[in-house]
DNA sequence: TTGTATGCGTTATCAG
DNA sequence: CTGATAACGCATACAA
């Protein structure tokens, strides 16, 4: 009559073995198990049977009854850029508050991986994701509309998509920047930025021209280098910049691209500040641990990442909010690399 | 008569669902969604069906019924540290080879996280486990001993401890650097060190003292440091050596201390490598971020983590295997830091 | 080929 | 307070 097996084929003990030990129903061993009423007696018979075997509870079953498995998934592109390190901190933070666990995807930043992890996603392996897509394609406004449980998204998006959001104003960014470097007196403000079809990439460009156009300046598009958002990428754009022209100030995307660019000038034996001023963006430690240290717009990454914390914490609790809009404003922090001491 | 309901609480559909819309059993659905043999009538009516509804399956039932969830874990201390991104790098590669998906739990390094984590584990939600733990205690034996489902350590590990484990030998690769610095003619090689009680900065200790001796050199405990593995300690180490004297090299326990012992090096006013040459070690992309790029012993970090998903794949399909232990060399990457240029 | 019935390990319901 | 039993959603041995 071992219609329950007390041994499972793996030999790790269950309810069942747990409740056969001390003699108990698996509805009071379970009881038990949860902290729930039960008389003394039957409390410690089952605590003894459960530390004798080593029982420890199967968190699959247990999610399969709840339908929620605790886990809060984050998704990046490229774990190696450390804007995305300080977002996960600040998500780490808040989630474990909450007595849930976040587990990281990395996603190499292509669309089909992405789609794979929200599919993934729709098969409750958790019960809720933030993502920080630095493409948005129609496949990814529809996987993350279609998605039944919660999608938490950084960055922009359309506005007609209802998905809760929390963006910051990189437009802004970009103009508190050429504002500072203006304010230097730097002339010929070079820009050297991401892919044109990212969305940050877009703003950023919009951005600068707009900022340069404020202050009277021309676009002078010798000034305007186009790589990806990395630091070998920047590296390579600012030499190819610099083989034509030297601007006496530069903006850059991000900070990775604003290393590779210090370590271009460098090489090229301009100083900075004094020959060139630069300004990156995301104010990631990254910038902070350069020689000089590098001034750079932050976008709010540990604010945006918290924030959109609360907001996935929140839906899940109730599924009937509306779709929210968080905005996080940028400020720029001064650094050695644009301001020459006097 | 709706025993099984066809429309769960939340209202997505389940193989009842798919099986009453397509007039057949759920055994029926079941095998369809699966790729088994059904007839092409059947077929067509499961997958009509499944799509009309958006059916997915709830990964979660899958597992209880599989008994894994093809779900690899990495835990890491410090997610920012590049050494961490580039093991993660190659493992996902593998794991994903594999078909399967990888997690990365971020521990913050503290001894009551990681055994959670292990314990975690051991609720069966991950199918194994690569663990890289910079202090092991006597908590993390028992509790990687313990565990149910295969763990993987990346590190030094007591030889009587049973578990599959990839390591490499960064005694040797202190003594590459020394070798390396010697070799260029500097006399006084300063050593800044993470902790003593943890197990690299304990190697690094005994391999640096080992090697200096080797070359016939004396320690001098004014040049030797430590701080945490960390950017911010390394600096602060340097420039409390600085303080006191003043090295013509320096030999940095990983990469983030060598980027900010090269920041206070310059802060005073030195040059590098003409005054004090520098040699990090973990080879990791700060160090080819840094100007001057940094030398650096590489340990394999790429190769260990490759290694250690495919020992954790293998342990996998077949749990009976021996523990293995496998070692990777270590070699030394020779940078602008630390070779004059002539 | 197809359907019925059972189990995966847990929690929850509902009598007793 | 306790125990029998039904889900949770899926896969599969076995019978038809």
């Amino acid at each position: 009559m071992d219609r329950k097996r007390l041994q499972p084929a793996d030999g790790r003990p269950t309810v069942h073995t747990v409740a056969a030990l001390a003699g108990v129903s698996i509805a009071s061993a379970s009881r038990v198990l949860n902290g729930l009423g039960a008389s003394p007696e039957t409390v410690r018979k089952v605590r003894a049977a459960a530390a004798e075997v080593g029982y420890v509870p199967n968190a699959i079953a247990r999610s399969l009854q709840s339908q929620r498995t605790d886990l809060i998934a984050f998704a990046v592109e490229d774990i190696g850029n450390p804007v995305y390190v300080e977002m996960m901190r600040a998500i780490e933070a808040v989630v474990a508050e909450s007595g849930r666990q976040l587990v990281v995807h990395a996603t190499g930043g292509n669309v089909a991986s992405e789609t794979a992890l929200l599919r993934r996603l729709a098969h409750r392996y958790v019960d809720g994701m933030i993502i920080s897509p630095i493409r948005v394609t129609d496949a990814h406004v529809a996987a993350i509309s279609d998605s039944p449980a919660p999608v938490v998204v950084i960055g922009q998006l359309p506005d007609a998509v209802p998905v809760d959001n929390v963006r910051t104003d990189s437009r802004t960014g970009v103009a508190m920047a050429v504002e500072h470097l203006a304010a230097q007196g730097r002339k010929r403000i070079g820009l050297i930025n991401g892919p044109l079809d990212t969305v940050p990439g877009a703003a950023r460009d919009a951005g600068f021209r707009a900022a340069l156009a404020a202050h009277g300046m021309t676009i002078d598009e010798d000034l305007i280098e186009i790589g990806e958002f990395q630091y070998a990428a920047g590296r390579a754009a600012a030499e190819r910049m610099l083989s034509r022209t030297v601007p006496d100030a530069l903006f850059c995307a991000n900070d990775l691209i604003a290393v590779g660019a210090l370590h271009a000038l460098l090489v090229a034996g301009l100083r900075v500040p004094q020959d060139v001023a630069l300004v990156g963006m995301d104010d990631t430690e990254l910038g902070r641990m350069s020689f000089p240290q590098i001034s750079s717009v932050s976008l709010g990454s540990a604010a945006r990442g918290g924030m959109a914390a609360r907001l996935l914490l929140e839906r899940i609790k109730d599924p009937a909010l509306p779709a929210r809009r968080e905005q996080v404003a940028p400020h720029l922090v001064i650094r050695a690399s644009s301001e020459v001491a006097r």
